[in-house]
DNA sequence: CTGAAAGCGCTTACAG
DNA sequence: CTGAAAGCGCTTACAG
């Protein structure tokens, strides 16, 4: 427990100032080859390492990244608990942010307070923000000078800011159009809450125009909210599903999870999948395989998202180069057990 | 973008100095109710909030708590990605932590130094350390003047510091008592690695006591192994075992992730859960109940585990009180539909 | 090429 | 009860 050594000590060690010490650290081109050894024998001697806190409040960088997850209005315990998706995300984040050296620091928040004080008080020096916030949040976050960049959003107010996102629209196309393709008619969307969220909206325009395209005329009565993306709330709409006869052979999906959740409804009613019905989800999990029925699919790369996101973010922190992007990531359908023709 | 305020600022707006504020803000009981007013006042108006990084420069304290993750040799790359149990985990962490006003950091380690350096260049109050590192990472930490809080471990060289684990014996004994009761004789143990995780050990005693108990001779004919903790290695050790001919019809496994994965791989070759084999998993991720057939599995509480964790180590970085504490939590068979009587 | 000095934003003995 | 001053460990103009 010999005390961390300090800049000082290196300096003193090796004959020379702290300020060369630090300029042979930060690789100032003015060190003469000499001293820089002498400098870089004693830093090895003495096991030095900078402390970051002290970099930081000099710098004025903290070489932190937050990723700030919603926290749901009645289950603020949970941060990303039983979410998969949060799971691969903070992963690929957590991955490039560690080889560009950076720090990764996760928070739940309830209020707009919190957030911005999380924000300020540790210096962040760039966000990710994962899911929706209310409005009030992106007004307050344009006045805070870091890059930021916002996962899975749509709204106007929302495109001051970096982006990540996937081609939702095109995923409920692509889910709606396997259905249709394989001969259902009476298909049903369920989704979270489409007035609050835009990625539903995206998606559920993308599901209607492949109906339209088979000339089928959407109907809201195949609409179908849940409250949270849990294995609960998808067994609790597969219920209402089932008790609501329109005659319902094909059902599209937000989230495998929710998917999941449906799938245990249908077969506790006594009914099968696919053989009954035929059920596609969003975002290929890896438990999509080992599911039985496993798991016919809108895959999109999260772990990937979460690498973009990062390296965008770091990006912008590196280069001042702040011009805002938005990157749109490619889905894919995923055909397995869990769709049939009809 | 009017930049932050100081605490010089709200000292001129206060009329009072730095240090008064700073009184204020920590509550040190020396300044009037009058002061103190006006100070506030100031506070509220310029909407101020200390900067951590100088706090944390100064006081020697970060009010930052970070997680170490694992990382598998063969996956650098993802952290916790897969694995539904660091998920739980974390969230558990994050809560107590946000509520306690600490932060939460996370990252994935490689190297030994690389660890050290992590800890020490950001002045982390504490750490939690899940799963297992080399022995010589331990050794490291003793010399670290902070606490730590060590998740799963029974070794030796492990019990100089906090640790919470979970009834992990008695957790396999249940598992094999059960599968005993309902009839079955040739039940197969499947582990990650006994010979690495002193977990995977303990477990398997129960699971041999419970044998024993029942007059079933244990061999190692009936041990398997995988490599990590996925859905894959589930299936390839369910391959693994089914073509093994040892007259297995019962299986206790080390994780519900794993179970899954050697479910899948039993429907596949055309056998049935719980039909031609029972499984009962470990953990009880929220997944379990979903999945067809749901999983008998042996309960733990991983979010409350995580909590613990939280908890234990906040109480131990702001008591100085540096008394080890190991907490163990209890253990609780779940019974599903993944085992029957034979 | 190198160093003395001021500064980052706070805290904390120490005086008064 | 309040403030001046030194200090936390670094960085960075500015001189020389």
């Amino acid at each position: 427990m010999n005390k961390k050594p300090t800049i000082r000590d290196v300096a003193k060690q090796a004959g020379v100032s702290p300020a060369t010490v630090s300029y042979v650290l930060n690789d100032v081109k003015k060190v003469s080859d000499k001293t820089k050894a002498v400098v870089l024998e004693a830093i090895e001697q003495l096991n030095y390492f900078p402390d970051f806190t002290a970099v930081s409040l000099s710098k004025k960088k903290s070489n932190l990244i937050g990723i700030m997850l919603p926290i749901i209005e009645d289950s603020p315990a949970s941060v990303f608990k039983n979410n998969l998706y949060y799971n691969e995300f903070v992963s690929g984040v957590e991955l490039v942010a560690r080889n560009r050296k950076f720090d990764t620091m996760i928070t739940g928040v309830g209020d707009l307070d919190e957030c911005k004080n999380w924000i300020m008080k540790r210096n962040i020096d760039g966000l990710i923000i994962l899911g929706m916030f209310p409005e009030s949040l992106y007004n307050e976050l344009k006045n805070i000078n870091i890059p930021i960049a916002l996962i899975d959003t749509y709204e106007d107010y929302t495109n001051l800011f970096n982006n990540v996102k996937v081609n939702d629209e095109y995923g409920g196309y692509l889910a709606a159009k396997h259905l249709v393709e394989l001969g259902h008619r009476n298909i049903a969307f369920v989704a979270t809450n489409l007035a609050m969220s835009p990625v539903d909206r995206k998606r559920y325009q993308g599901f209607e125009e492949a109906l339209k395209e088979a000339g089928i005329q959407p109907s809201s009565k195949f609409i179908f909210e849940t409250h949270d993306i849990t294995f609960e709330d998808g067994a609790k709409v597969g219920k209402e599903l089932l008790s609501s006869d329109h005659g319902i052979t094909g059902i599209v999906t937000v989230s495998d999870v929710l998917a999941i959740g449906i799938i245990k409804a249908i077969q506790q009613e006594g009914k099968q999948v696919p053989a009954d019905y035929s059920i596609v989800g969003f975002d290929d999990l890896s438990i999509c395989k080992y599911i039985t029925p496993s798991l016919t699919t809108i895959r999109q790369d999260i772990f990937e998202k979460g690498k973009l996101a990062a390296d965008q973010l770091v990006n912008a922190i590196e280069s001042l180069n702040s011009e805002q992007k938005t990157i749109e990531m490619p889905v894919e359908l995923i055909v397995r057990e869990s769709t049939r023709s009809l």
